[in-house]
DNA sequence: AACGTATTTGACCATCATAATCAGTAGAAT
DNA sequence: ATTCTACTGATTATGATGGTCAAATACGTT
């Protein structure tokens, strides 16, 4: 049941929110833009508005519901946050998005953080390239 | 000679080519928006622009001149490429930007993107955290 | 030096992603 | 059920950046 998570973050249970948690459960396709959400409700028969969408996610965002990504050229996207934290993998030709995690790397970070005096709070770390699939048809 | 490296990039050398790349090599802050540029240039009397200020930096982008950073919640921020890759992190109290280059995480990455099959091509890599200063006075 | 042409400039407008407004609506506490 | 407040969604606003186009300019050629 969602709406537990919804209580707990403090929001108070709506339609528009419940439908887009619900979506984004559901879905498989783990990292979309705002405006693919909203489309795909859309096309789902539900009503809601585009500003509905970008406020819920930048709600739940807040909440620890869910992270926003800039990735190179476009829109943010979003993903639930079930799984703990990881970077991502995008591919430059079909722009497939895979994610990784990798201890070496982080905890490096921090030791770079902590050696110029910083106190690190948050990260992003994309990599950028062709996978295997766009390596051979292209 | 700044002409030269425009030359040699395939660019004309033009009044604002020469004013803006002048302005990134004598400035001593690296990281400037296309606006701080703009106003810069403004300041000093010159007379440019902002879309001239933004097709510019695209073109010295393009020709491998500055490099174009993304980092959180503003404006693209461009420098010069004179010191070789590296990464960033900034301080989200002061927005202060500090470089680094860390090998292990460097060689990391292209471990990572070859096991997932990938072929790099680029990666973006910031850190997020307070600097020694504010913290002492946040 | 003057010319001719292709390129560049800059004022202005267009666009794109996202946020703010605000009147109407719907949760939820009583 | 009533009431109060937070939420919704259509619309408008915003901020960063790109496109247009007439006027200006760089630069190879005379
Ligand atoms: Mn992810
Ligand atoms: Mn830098
Ligand atoms: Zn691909
Ligand atoms: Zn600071």
């Amino acid at each position: 049941m969602e709406s537990s998570d919804l209580k707990n973050a403090g929001l108070k249970v709506t339609l528009p929110r419940m439908k887009i948690l619900e979506f984004l459960e559901a879905s498989n396709v783990r990292h979309q833009s705002a405006e693919e959400i909203y489309r795909a409700l859309l096309g789902m028969g539900e009503e809601i508005g585009l500003a509905t969408v970008y406020r819920v996610l930048t709600q739940f965002e807040s909440a620890g519901l869910v992270s926003r990504h800039h990735f190179e050229g476009g829109q943010a996207v979003f993903e639930l946050n079930q799984s703990g934290h990881h970077d991502h993998i995008v591919c430059v030709a079909c722009g497939k998005v895979e994610e990784f995690f990798d201890e070496t790397i982080e905890s490096q970070q921090i030791k770079i953080a902590e050696d110029k005096g910083y106190q690190v709070t948050d990260h992003s770390l994309t990599l950028y390239g062709k996978c295997s699939d766009c390596q051979k048809s292209g």
